[in-house]
DNA sequence: GTAATACGGGAGCGGTCGTTCCACAACTCC
DNA sequence: GGAGTTGTGGAACGACCGCTCCCGTATTAC
């Protein structure tokens, strides 16, 4: 019965996610994602609410997308040391059009430090984030036990615990300018303390 | 010759720390800052030349207060791991007034968040923090070894730099809103793993 | 006292914010 | 082809933004 919609939503979506890594939420105006996005403001608005709306269906997408990569990294052959170095190093890869002197950071933690715990929907797919990526590196290592690569009295969840918190660190290291070669020197350290 | 300025310009700036802390630069309007610093326009430009001259000071000042504060703990007596472990305690302190559902995390990394790379003058600050967060790690693990309390092959340099991404990683994730138990695990968890 | 100087109070500037509204276009169903 | 429904385009709304200006006031130097 009705007109077709004319952009296709999902990169939409994926071209707001870029506008929002590059400036966060605030700095980010509507007027902004309107014009990067090719939308007006009426078609803006009737498909996704409002500007939070927005930001939130952003969210879902890089949350997706960045489950789907960590999962395909995680699923590689390859020794548990191999897949853990490779994880970390994916979170520092950089997404094609951002330069050297803007990194985009993490949307998940961009949005922690930018709306805090103030922001519910948000705190809800931050945690989800946190305890996803905490899982992920849990059960690679009760892998890496099961083959014996890792020590048998390797507490999994101090582990699982300390590498994660190590790749918000990165993550936000990445975000405020550090180089490269810094990023993946740490990346190293990790692994050698693994033992 | 002129009047007398009649507010105290340090406690201003401390308060405007927390309302940067608690929003964000951008969610911080100037009519925010001058009602809850009781200064008007006219005084707060006069003062502080834009927005961005006081966000620096109070970026400034944040840095001093916690530089202060880390070094307090790092000279106080006791073995390195202790030490260490009030340090990263120390760091996940709420300020007076800050409620459980809004915490504050930390202004420099909020700011390596929000504003990215793109600030010069913040970006210089930034850097600044990790570099002395690092070097006061540093040295505390160099103290270690000559103590004997740590193995003399420890890799000072490589430890320095997880401990100090641990850091980052901590007041991000308690910025994220994260419990204290949880927290306080992982600083656990950080101290176990020196061996 | 008088001149000089910085401050306090507050109205108000131009601009941008998030958002809404409405006329019109395009499509499906009958 | 007409009715019904949804999308598009763009102007415009009230609110708020960072910031400036002006004027009366308080203070110091002489």
């Amino acid at each position: 019965m009705p007109r077709l919609r004319q952009f296709d939503e999902r990169q939409v979506v994926e071209q707001a996610v870029r506008l929002f890594l590059q400036n966060g939420y605030h700095a980010t105006s509507t007027r902004d994602l309107g014009e990067a996005l090719g939308l007006n403001p009426s078609s803006l608005y009737r498909t996704f609410g409002d500007k939070r709306g927005l930001y939130l269906r952003a969210l879902d997408r890089y949350l997706a997308s960045e489950g789907e990569r960590a999962a395909a990294v995680l699923a590689e052959p390859g020794s548990v040391r191999d897949r853990l170095r490779a994880l970390m190093l994916t979170t520092l890869n950089e997404l094609p059009g951002q330069t050297d002197d803007t990194p985009f950071g993490c949307l998940v933690l961009n949005t922690a430090s930018e709306l805090g715990a103030g922001d519910p929907e948000a705190s809800k797919r931050i945690h989800a984030a946190f305890e996803g990526a905490k899982a992920g590196v849990n059960q690679l290592l009760q892998h890496g036990i099961e083959t014996g690569e890792l020590p048998a009295d390797t507490d999994v969840t101090a582990v699982a615990d300390l590498v994660s918190t190590t790749l918000i660190g990165l993550r936000v290291r990445k975000r405020a300018g550090e180089t490269k070669a810094a990023l993946h020197a740490t990346v190293d350290y990790a692994i050698r303390a693994l033992g």
